[in-house]
DNA sequence: GGGAGTCGTAAAAGGACCGTAAAAACTCGC
DNA sequence: GCGAGTTTTTACGGTCCTTTTACGACTCCC
């Protein structure tokens, strides 16, 4: 892992000052969202190795940003709260969080639980994270950002692009046009289907050789798509 | 998952008796040892889903615990303490403990903890294993969403493919008409049984070697379908 | 043997979804 | 504020899927 990424999700600007500081110093990149929804959106653009929350936004409540979450992503949730009564506890870990920190809260605690939680995904995402994908003449170097078919190199705009990554992170798999929405448009717009086929039309017109007959960006009639894996 | 089993290391009578109640009580399997030495042999015999280990034990540290298992197993380990300052809670962390509670807890907050978990290691597992199913020639990959008969792959819409995971999640139980309707088509169309008849014809043409005298689609006269378990 | 209910099959009607193209709106550097 | 490149929006034809309808075969019970 280069160096981890965290989402914090918190409103108290003091807070937020004191977790930059801790956060920062200790190398990882930090993403910061000051809303839920923020926050939501935060979570499907950086794609962070953990998110740290807190349970009272100004405007969702704390659970409904993990219960929204979780519809999509198993990324570490670890929450904070000024509350510290089982109730909560147990409400948060059902929702979905992964940890639960009371206020007020030691930096060295938070950083040692955050340890845990890439400790947990560390060893989970061995099949997913190369740094380079390939089937076929088709080459996605993650790492440097470009896209190769066979020796020549292709430009992608940045939406083309995400696609491409969002397919190629679940390679194999069926991925929804919901899922596909989220992840490059926004949980905002998951609604906006045609999004999809039509970038899907420019990344075939530019990666494959035979747009009408795909081989590696293949249509899962009424579910979504699917980047062939061999 | 059948009955998650939960290896108990406490030398406090009380609290074992206490833990006793709680975790037996909502249906866990729990195995007890009152040293470290024989907490360590129990979750190597007992193959446990998770540990719960307290850190004061008259025979050796409850960090040494914790690294010993390290050492060769990744289960979860939830660590009871009295202590409840940062260091502490530090160094178990990054001993390889995953959570951490402090007395006085509830029981409520460390069940919700074992939750958490048993999430955990019940996520990392479905990907690995048993997420496909094989009954003869016939082939379904839950994860990949393809459906083969022996090499041939076979291509499904998407009610033909949701009707045949029903059966698939229910195989060798007959699964009613009623049960098909709402899991397929939803709650609102149980009272169209003639959908799962024909959906049914489409995929024994699909999947069956003679559709007429079905080997895997099995008919329950007057009550509904059945998956052959093998 | 006849009738009611259930099951399997076929095929037609209607609708949903997909791919494509092209126009409109937007963004950014200059 | 101009222009190239990108994103969003709109429209349409074709294909595949779902729903609907119809009918013959079978079983169970009378």
């Amino acid at each position: 892992m280069p160096e981890p990424s965290v989402v914090l999700i918190e409103d108290e600007p003091q807070i937020r000052r004191f977790l930059r500081a801790t956060l920062t110093g200790q190398g990882y990149r930090l993403f910061e969202a000051t809303t839920g929804a923020d926050g939501i959106v935060e979570v499907g653009s950086r794609q962070p190795d953990v998110v740290v929350v807190d349970l009272g936004l100004p405007d969702m409540d704390g659970l409904e940003v993990i219960r929204q979450l979780r519809e999509w992503t198993d990324v570490p949730v670890i929450v904070l709260s000024a509350r510290g009564e089982e109730r909560d506890k147990v409400t948060a870990l059902d929702a979905g969080a992964d940890d639960y920190v009371s206020k007020p809260f030691s930096a060295g605690e938070l950083l040692a639980r955050i340890r845990v939680a890439l400790r947990h995904t560390a060893g989970a995402s061995h099949e997913a994270d190369a740094a380079t994908f390939e089937v076929g003449e088709l080459q996605v170097d993650l790492l440097h950002r470009r896209v190769f078919v066979g020796e020549q190199e292709v430009r992608l705009t940045p939406i083309e692009y995400k696609l491409l990554t969002t397919l190629v992170r679940h390679a194999g798999k069926v991925v929804t046009h919901q899922q596909l929405l989220r992840e490059v448009w926004g949980p905002v717009h998951t609604d906006q289907a045609h999004y999809v086929r039509v970038y899907m039309a420019h990344l075939r017109h530019k990666l494959e050789a035979e747009p009408a007959r795909p081989r590696y960006l293949l249509t899962e009639p009424g579910v979504g798509y699917r980047l062939a894996a061999d």
